[in-house]
DNA sequence: GAATACAGGTCTCTCTTAGAGACCGTATTA
DNA sequence: TAATACGGTCTCTAAGAGAGACCTGTATTC
C-alpha cells in the first residue's frame, strides 16, 4: 500500500508533513499503551512512589511499570524524585504538562462511560452474526 | 504485583469494578491501535472504498486495515456496506457512534499539536542526560 | 550476628502480536 | 492474452509484552 491518493493524509504531506512522525499518533502511541493512561489516572490524585503504583495496578509488571514510568518521564508528564533516605526512596507525582493532558484523557473516559452500553450492543451483535 | 492497597483503583474494585475488563481501556485501546484513529480521521471526510483508505493510509498493509476496520465495525463506530456490482465494490463510513468519538479524538488531537513543542523539549533534555 | 523484609529496580525467557508481502477469484480493459 | 483493479486472506518473521527470578543495600527482628 504504497501508492497515494486525494486524501486528506495526502493534503497533510502536502504542506510538508511526515506521517510517520506524525505528532498525533506519538501521543495517541502513549494514550493506548495500555498502562500509562492508568498510571496518569493514578498520579493524578498526588505523588506515589513505586511500589505504590505497583500495588495499585494489580496487573502490571514491574519491567512494565519501570518502562512506563520512564516513557513519560521522557515526555515530560511525570517527574521523578529520588530521596536519598535510608532504604532510598523514589516518588513519581505529575508535571503541569501531565496534569494538562488529563483534560483530553477525561474527555475520553467520559465518552467510554458514556457510550460503553452502545459499543457492547454493537459487539454482542457482532459476534453473534 | 499482585497485592492491593489504598489506591483510586481500588476504590473501584469497592464498586464491583474488574480493571482487567476496564471499559475506559477498551476504548483506549482504540484510540492508541496506531491505525484506528487515523482510519476515522480519514472516514470523517466522507465514506470510503476499501483501497480509497489503503492508498490513503501509505505505510498500512491490507492485513492490518482489514482488521482495524473489523474492529470498528464491531464496536459500531464504522458501518461496512458490500455492493453488488460487477467487481463488488465495499463502502465504509462513520456511525452516529464514530462521528460522536471524533469530538474527544479530536481533543486528543489538539492538546498534542498544542504541546508538541514542550514534548520534544522535555525528550530532547531527557535523551541528552 | 544471622535471617528476614523492604526499597527500586534490572535481566532473561517465552509467547503473543504487528507488519510485510504473496496469493486468490472475478471482471474489465487494452 | 495479458495487465489491472476490486476486496480481501494466508503465511512468515521480527518485535514487543508480560512473568517472574534476581540484585544491591539498609533496617529490623531474633
Amino acid at each position: 500500500m504504497r501508492d497515494i491518493s486525494h486524501s486528506r493524509i495526502k493534503e497533510w504531506k502536502a504542506m510538508g508533513f511526515d506521517p510517520s512522525r506524525c505528532p498525533v499518533r506519538q501521543v495517541l502511541d502513549h494514550v493506548g499503551a495500555k498502562w500509562t493512561s492508568l498510571i496518569l489516572l493514578e498520579l493524578e490524585a498526588g505523588p506515589q512512589r513505586f511500589n505504590a503504583l505497583g500495588r495499585a495496578l494489580p496487573d502490571i509488571s514491574k519491567r512494565m511499570l519501570t518502562q512506563s514510568l520512564r516513557d513519560l518521564e521522557r515526555d515530560g508528564l511525570v517527574a521523578r524524585t529520588v530521596f536519598d533516605t535510608k532504604p532510598p526512596s523514589v516518588t513519581y507525582e505529575l508535571t503541569a504538562l501531565g496534569h494538562s493532558f488529563m483534560v483530553p484523557l477525561h474527555g475520553m473516559i467520559a465518552w467510554s462511560a458514556a457510550k460503553l452500553p452502545d459499543i457492547q450492543h454493537s459487539r454482542a451483535a457482532f459476534d453473534q452474526a
